[in-house]
DNA sequence: AGTTGTACCATTGGCATACCGGGTACATAT
DNA sequence: ATATGTACCCGGTATGCCAATGGTACAACT
């Protein structure tokens, strides 16, 4: 399989993988069972850091897209496919798209926004 | 009505504006229906541009603690002493709150959070 | 010895955003 | 003529913040 990264993609490198390899595995490029490059052979590939690798194959493995098992290395989940296609992330999108388009109508103002948004993800952090 | 701004407040000051003023409203030292300085001529007293005075005076508006009549003036609403109370803001980090918090107990990274956030942000800006 | 995924320490670079300012202009009124 | 609020152009400055990086280490296995 083929895998590229853009330095200039506004999309962080660890979204471009995830992205890459659902779409490999949605073209039937890659089977269940299948096994991906190792972490820091990939990271080596491309030229990236492993853990930005390694971030990446976190969330797929969340997703059940990949599999990964310690030492004898990361491969593609039986369910993969099917797992491909539900996006996490579009709900999240159409949840907030909900409450932002709430709170624009009411006059609140982009930056009041933002600061209340790094508010609430901050706060957990400590 | 005494109004001051420190330079060196880290609070921005269009903020310290409309602090002060809610300030005043709330001590009663300004009365529904009484005329507040111009834009203009606070910003000249204050030795302030006319947009950071005029930006504290419309967020002000939109939270109903005054009242801009055009050409004749800005004056303190009828309902000041109430509306100077609710603070919108905080209703935008309750709602955000429920959202993130569902978002991340189902397993979604902060990083995809922000990723959508962003992109709803952006999304209706052109 | 070499490889796997994973976890921790740390720093840095760059982007996005915010704030403030200067100037000009407009319609509407006294 | 003077004053009101409001709207646009543009730019400079600075701050925060996140992604990405570098290095090291561990346990488990071939």
């Amino acid at each position: 399989m083929q895998i590229e990264v853009d330095i200039e993609d506004p999309l962080p490198i660890f979204a471009q993988l995830i992205g890459q390899i659902k779409r490999a595995v949605l073209a039937e490029e890659m089977a269940p069972g299948d096994a991906l490059p190792s972490i820091r052979q990939l990271a080596n590939d491309l030229e990236l850091n492993n853990k930005t690798v390694a971030k990446a194959y976190r969330l797929l493995e969340r997703d059940s897209v990949i599999q990964t098992r310690g030492y004898r290395g990361t491969f593609v989940h039986p369910d993969a496919k099917a797992n491909s296609t539900v996006d996490l992330s579009a709900w999240v999108v159409s949840e907030l798209e909900k409450s932002i388009s709430a709170f624009r109508s009411s006059g609140v103002t982009d930056s009041e926004i933002r600061i209340a948004f790094a508010d609430v993800m901050q706060q957990r952090r400590q």
